[in-house]
DNA sequence: AGATGACCGAAAGCGTTTCGTGGTCAATCG
DNA sequence: CGATTGACCACGAAACGCTTTCGGTCATCT
């Protein structure tokens, strides 16, 4: 069997379960049936081992965004699938959830990174899907950076924030008539 | 002299130079050159001689939002105005800094409760001013409570968060350009 | 040569003690 | 006699030192 990918997996498992800090790496060569120093032969360190981890979770996130967009419907339909599909992504995935756990509580420095590169990652990608939609000649020439990183932060308020300072969480649907009545009415060519 | 006003002169500057927590009730009656127990005569406890100072603050924040609006003039120009002072006012006055501070790196969960007590009451005053924009025929009716609460994150995304990831902050200019080129755009009739 | 786990020092945890602080109230004062 | 005071108390948080844990290494053994 592929050592580096038993560690992989025992690594996505540990971290999913206990989060950065109390994953240690005996756990991680217990769960893999490796010795520990095997692990050091494939990552230089733990927060590289973390690193590949969290890589892979971007890359599958990346990948349900695209799944629910649909092929030649209108951007603010795709946009709007695609955004909230992240952000259910961020509350529901068992890694990304602890992860945002782990910040709020323990604050463990490689965690703030990681989160950070992932909001990065998101932005990037909301721009990529912005230029497109300007290219395809649906979307007016703008800021795409400010654009993406205003919209990504919207979204996020209404999805998650708004749930912490009130009693209920926002609908769906109010959400998507909220930025369809202001965000993308004035985007939209 | 009025014994409680002293107080709530030395408690303010308390709270302003070493935020909540740091702040002690023998420190407050020293500088207001008051025995302690005078200070309960007043206010029941630490938390309500806080609250008090607070509101004066949010009045202050108030005033000074209400002071950089032009009557008379269009609506994006004073609502731009009024949240661009207001999140100046955030980041610059000597307490609201402190007990973001404060906030970040102690979590004193009388500082956070209050902070939170202060963004609402923000997103309370951008949403009157909406209802009234809307009344003059200004703007379009629309969910004033979401519109009001997407406006303040989008413009605390842009004048606080954004530093947080990028070397520098974003110019006032740009921020208006965005929004103008989208929020407001779609707002205004 | 590749894998292993005993080993190391740094750092986190933990149980105990000390200290600082919010709040009270009997004594004091005007 | 009512307003004011500061010594006093209870208790939660810091300080301390001792123990354990854990990331990373490397001599040893396949």
């Amino acid at each position: 069997m592929d050592r580096r990918q038993e560690i992989l997996e025992a690594a996505e498992k540990s971290f999913s379960l206990f989060g950065y800090k109390a994953t240690t790496m005996d756990q991680v060569a217990k769960i893999a049936n490796v010795g520990k120093g095997t692990i050091y032969t494939f990552f230089a360190n733990k927060e590289e081992l973390f690193n590949a981890i969290v890589l892979k979770m971007i890359n599958e996130m990346r990948a349900e965004a695209d799944a629910v967009s649909v092929e030649g419907a209108p951007f603010e339909q795709n946009a709007h699938a695609r955004l909230m599909q992240m952000l259910k992504f961020r509350g529901t995935h068992q890694l990304y959830a602890k992860l945002i756990d782990e910040e709020k509580e323990l604050r463990t420095p490689a965690v703030g990174e990681v989160l950070q590169a992932i909001e990065k990652e998101i932005i990037f990608y909301v721009k990529e899907k912005i230029e497109k939609g300007i290219a395809k000649g649906e979307v007016f020439p703008c800021d795409t950076e400010l654009v993406a990183y205003i919209l990504f932060k919207a979204y996020l308020a209404l999805v998650s924030d708004w749930g912490k300072t009130h009693d209920e969480e926002l609908s769906e649907e109010r959400i998507a008539a909220l930025l369809k009545g202001t965000i993308f009415k004035s985007l939209l060519i």
